[in-house]
DNA sequence: CGTATAAATGATACGTTGTAACATATCTAG
DNA sequence: CTAGATATGTTACAACGTATCATTTATACG
């Protein structure tokens, strides 16, 4: 398990590689998402800012600063939930595939998953047959989490 | 292809044999999504009702409406695109499967399709194998539909 | 080094989306 | 016909998101 700031060192890095800046205000909301075990909305993005760094950051930043980190692939919009999180493989060489995520429907915690090739596929066969065409494969799923899933669901 | 307006009587019927009804507001808000080849949004079903019917329409009935149709099976909210659609169901003895969707990015046009069993499956057992629970098996998937996909894209 | 240019952030104001809370109307059962 | 449930109206506001323009900070280049 490396430590969030190892984290934000990796993606500095991988961000001057691509002759992108990764600011202090950029570290801060992507610190803010490496540290949280669940999808964070903007708006808690601004009050984490206040609490751990005392900072007030405007909404527009935000906004601003998210719309960087996804175009630099560090952190996933969650459509579903309306939040982000930090990608889970920053320092892992930066290869891996389509994310697939599996959100919390009750307390937001997300699990990026890889769904295996073959069903990747089947989908998008689907989708191909209907006419459309995958614009983007990210699959989102409402889910309940291990610690969120009621005892009598007994399954 | 049914009339909306056959398929709304359907709708009724529906409702009757499961002790709930179908108002004339919620036939409106019905109707709407019925007669659009898109997902609408909260907001554009009071547009629709202001204009095609004069009639001003509180967003808070609206809510309250489109959850009503919903619980009853009636609407599907898509997640994605923060948008409902009239279920392609109504009228074939409602009892289909989990619905899925391909939502057009671009103009919000919506194809309902089955996904096949084996690939909802898989979902399932990816799912599973993480330690949760899928509370909803739609799937909705970020899609271009054959009018928005661009010329060059050829495939 | 200083300056022009681009990139990033700040600040204000506003538009959109959604809901809480309470009032009123309408239906249905007895 | 009346009580209780169901459905809708009204107001006010909270949460979310962005357009616009001003200001600051970084980078390149003479």
């Amino acid at each position: 398990m490396k430590t969030a700031e190892s984290i934000i060192q990796d993606a500095e890095h991988y961000c001057k590689t691509r002759g992108t800046r990764l600011t202090a205000k950029r570290k801060k909301i992507l610190t803010g998402l490496i540290q949280s075990d669940k999808a964070l909305s903007a708006y808690e993005l601004i009050d984490f800012c206040k609490t751990e760094y005392g900072e007030p950051m405007p909404a527009m930043s935000v906004y601003r600063i998210l719309e960087f980190l996804e175009s630099e692939g560090l952190v996933h919009k969650l459509n579903l939930a309306n939040k982000y999180v930090a990608c889970t493989h920053i320092s892992c060489d930066h290869k891996h595939a389509v994310p697939q995520f599996l959100i919390c429907k009750s307390c937001s915690k997300v699990k990026e998953v890889s769904i295996n090739e073959s069903t990747i596929s089947a989908l998008n066969e689907t989708v191909k047959s209907a006419g459309f065409d995958l614009f983007n494969p990210q699959v989102e799923l409402n889910c309940l989490c291990d610690s969120c899933i009621p005892i009598d669901a007994a399954s």
